[in-house]
DNA sequence: ATAATAGTGTCTTTCAGACAGTATAGT
DNA sequence: ACTATACTGTCTGAAAGACACTATTAT
């Protein structure tokens, strides 16, 4: 077609003139929420190791918020789409490959960042235990896992007779070794139009650059609507695990106990039973098997 | 904090040197996708008119994709946030406030539109009836309403012992009194790690400008997930309604018919019951009884 | 035997699907 | 009476929740 505009160009003309400079444009970053599974060494006799939801930061290396944790992430340069962006990030950072992501959410607050307009396209990442300690690209010196706790403190209905009207308050807490990181979020839910808007807004960061406190709070609401609804939990595990230890994952993740029962019955269909039987530290009770996950588990009927 | 930098800067002399125009970045749009629902004439006797859902278009003016319609949008202010910016253009087009509107997702493909690298931030409105004909803002001439149609045309599993690799081929169909618009969209589902990725491709774009095929037809699946688990169809809905026009509204969406007695009591504790009765063009039936939407069914006990 | 975990059977409740049946208006 | 829509009652089966019970290991 060669349709010309209101100056009288071709889209050839037109595409050749185009200046994008002429725009003020914002800065694009991805910003990637990776989750993993950590196991905590415990030495009790019998016990099991207990599990831990982890999230891997990075300390900021310049202005602004120098010193701070920050979620993993970089300006998008122009040729490169964002799932390679973030794969590339995720690569040079914890040398980990071919894991399930997904797009959360983009955040474009005008002040989010002090620089000047900044939007981040955030992505979740989930990468299972048995890749845990792969770091060691060259900018992954301050790259380190964080374990997770979210914890509801407060809830309150604003309008008491309206109950669309709520505000929560969720503290995280994020531990290394050495570091304790919290952050409190305040989530409004309030009726816009007919129906629930949720927003999200930093009360108090101590440790956390930017506004991550909130990305890392809405990834794991995120996660807890997944791993319900969806096969999702499985990027989380390794090859072969024991039922318990998925149940131990969506437990943590859920954050509330589940019924033995109730959960194999639900996950059955996902899971496919293996030869093998978990050997390792185990002592004092009855071994468990072994399952993998079922790839097909979405088409297969049940067998009754 | 007076904390420095390695070039020895403190946060405030490295804000003020900060140049933003120092990195290569992309240009950021929102792009609005607005659903209503329409009321077909029908001068049937007796017959109800029947509904159809609908998307707002605009016909593109200048190049690239000149003549082409496309989601109303448009570049992202430097001052302004995203929803605002939603606002703002929906504001223009279609002289509507105050609806439901939520973020759908970050479309970023290097080569999206030929002018330069631009990303398009998503949302998805929802409008009722009601406010239907009020465009008439300045940028609206070419903003018409169409009626939207999708059609899953062909399903096969790309291996056939493996179902988790399937591709769908869906026909979108726009129409107005005018003009048809079609597009043919594959939706690949594969293996990625252990999870499924969804990748959406433009087959056929008859008429629709960029890759907007593909956010109108996410958006719709968007909205029939949404459907069945929130109250979003109420945004849909004038402030009084019948039952079976609810249910209508539901079936357009989900692409199926529902039965009346089951469709009832799920959404019955959404719904509050009013006085008045539906008169204008009823003939020939028991009248149906008016509905409002029940703000709080979120927190309501069923009454037994 | 005991402690600790692994794993199963079954009763109940809740909810979605199917379908038959009744109700009420205008012509 | 007839037609088209409005509205309800109830049977069914599937899935989720609760809980009691059995199994197997090392010390």
């Amino acid at each position: 077609m060669d349709r010309k505009n209101k100056q009288g160009l071709t889209e050839k003309e037109f595409l050749e003139q185009y200046d994008p400079s002429q725009f003020d444009r914002p800065s694009v970053t991805v910003d990637m929420l990776v989750f993993s599974i950590d196991e905590e060494e415990v030495k009790n006799y019998r016990k099991l190791p207990k599990k831990q939801l982890r999230v891997l930061l990075v300390k900021r290396k310049d202005h602004p918020d120098i010193g701070q944790w920050a979620l993993p992430g970089g300006f998008v340069r122009t040729s490169e789409n964002f799932e390679e962006a973030v794969a590339r990030e995720l690569k040079e950072e914890t040398n980990v490959e071919n894991i399930y992501m997904e797009q959360l959410y983009t955040w474009g607050e005008v002040k989010r960042d002090l620089r000047t307009r900044i939007i981040s396209v955030a992505y979740m990442a989930l990468i299972n235990s048995a890749s845990q300690n792969l770091m060691g690209g060259s900018d992954a010196e301050d790259a380190k896992w964080f374990t997770l706790d979210s914890q509801v403190i407060k809830e309150k209905k604003v309008v008491p007779e309206n109950c669309n009207n709520t505000k929560k308050l969720v503290k995280l807490t994020l531990k290394d070794e050495e570091n304790e990181i919290t952050s409190l979020i305040e989530i409004t839910r309030s009726l816009q139009g007919k129906s629930i808007k949720e927003t999200r807004q930093i009360i108090k960061n101590d440790g956390l650059a930017f506004d991550h406190g909130k990305i890392i709070e809405y990834g794991i609401e995120r996660l807890r609507d997944k791993i319900e609804r969806t096969d999702i939990a499985f990027s989380l595990m390794p090859e072969l695990f024991t039922l318990t230890e998925l149940q131990k994952v969506y437990e943590i993740i859920l954050g509330r106990e589940l019924l033995t029962a109730n959960f194999r019955r639900k996950i059955s269909r996902m899971v496919e039973e293996t030869d093998e039987i978990k050997k390792d530290g185990d002592v004092g009770h009855r071994p468990s098997k072994l399952y993998r996950f079922n790839q097909n588990w979405m088409v297969e009927e049940p067998n009754y």
